[in-house]
DNA sequence: GCTAGTCGTGACCTCAAGTCAGACCATACG
DNA sequence: CGTATGGTCTGACTTGAGGTCACGACTAGC
């Protein structure tokens, strides 16, 4: 693959790298913007080089001097998708004192929404997930380990800090905890509009929904938060409204 | 994708289909085995229905006139991985009577040793779960719910009816948790290995593993395991020797 | 042995990724 | 200005994979 490879390997030691090049930076972008769209609509496998270069009115060939193969401009393609959502943090300022808990519930419920008015990076990122090459793949978790970029680490850091979560694990066992399982759990929100069956058999959707929110918040509340002192003291944590 | 439609779509109504044709049942038989060896080696992309073809020392046109196309290749290639994997509750006979969470932990441990005896299903396994299309994925989610080739539902009913688990919680919900938490435990101790750097900067191993299987099984249990009586009352289940 | 239907073959086709020698341009300098 | 220099762009080209198909070889019933 040496696409990849080649396009990251050993940033040369010469010094050279005159000016930052503004023409080619921009020659990037575009192609970057409307390989988004075509892998968006059509898929990994099923996108052609070609068509995005067609797209654009330039050659095929330009594309693959900038980024060397399909597999690298996927790349970049997947870390500008992943690089464009929101940090766990990034909340509306009243959601943030509520706590950790009200954090994430918070995304999830947001996800139909936030999905429905900008679905490409999020058929970009499942596509990473689920519809490359395992060489990809591991490139992709790398990525994500490195960048973290939904915020994780600082997300769990915020929850230790108020005391909401555990500390007898490891930080890095409940980052990629989370990760894991919100990550799954918007896939199968999503995927079982698209394509029933993918859950188990949902059936109704919009009810249930927020049940199953509900049930898996506190299924990891358990999991990884703080226990409830004894069912005593009921009176901190009103801020639990609506239902 | 047309091997994978045209081979699962609408099993043509007309009778036909004389006598299971006992030739061709053990040709398929010998195609999907040679597959799968160089699935496992080359991974999807990379693997060449030529070469397998010559492996066996027969003509290409051949095994896609028995499959259809690499995808209804690698198909069946995976099915039969997956349906070559033990369920839950097959575990020795003294480690069941111990418990939904003993059953648990025994298979935790035991991913080592099963991987390393016969890694080929585990590594086809991966490549159906990450390394091939998003629509072959698709294929594969509908086979993994309709088939439950790991017995994940009944081992569900089997911690139900011990009272081991939450009665509050959707079947559903618990069987995916457990196949989605399980199937990522399971790829990062495994991957860790091949590509460290995928499970969060693990280093030690041996040791550290030991210790994660235990935070990990205390997580589970709090998630969806019955809450403990209270603290009181620490006796019937002494089983749970070993640390 | 003869006929029907199946199976296997390998030459062939299609089409997408990837390459490369040269044209094109922008700037730097005389 | 005009020429040199080096990055950029091109499009015709190569490679090699998946997939097709007309035909011949084989098997089974009569």
């Amino acid at each position: 693959m040496p696409g990849i490879a080649s396009n990251r390997v050993a940033p040369p030691l010469y010094q050279r790298q005159p000016k930052v090049r503004p023409r080619s930076e921009a020659k990037r972008a575009r192609i970057v913007e409307a390989a988004t769209q075509h892998f968006a609509e059509h898929g990994y496998h099923d996108a052609r080089v070609g068509d995005i270069a067609a797209a654009l009115g330039i050659a095929k060939g330009s594309i693959f001097q900038h980024f060397g193969s399909k597999d690298g401009l996927f790349f970049e393609v997947y870390k500008r998708a992943v690089r464009s959502f929101s940090k766990y943090l990034d909340v509306p300022a009243e959601v943030r004192p509520e706590g950790f808990f009200a954090v994430l519930r918070y995304w999830l419920v947001s996800t139909e929404h936030l999905v429905h008015e900008d679905w490409i990076p999020y058929r970009i990122s499942l596509l990473g997930n689920y519809g490359t090459d395992l060489v990809l793949k591991r490139e992709i978790n790398r990525f994500l380990i490195s960048e973290d970029p939904y915020g994780t680490v600082s997300f769990v850091r915020f929850g230790l800090e108020r005391g909401e979560l555990r500390e007898d694990l490891d930080i890095e066992m409940m980052v990629s905890i989370i990760d894991w399982m919100v990550e799954r759990f918007q896939d199968a929100l999503l995927t079982a509009e698209l394509d029933p069956g993918l859950f188990r058999r949902q059936g109704e959707l919009s009810e249930k929904k927020e049940a199953r929110i509900q049930q898996f918040l506190a299924m990891l509340q358990r999991a990884i938060g703080v226990p409830p002192p004894a069912a005593v003291s009921r009176h901190k944590s009103r801020s639990n409204h609506r239902r």
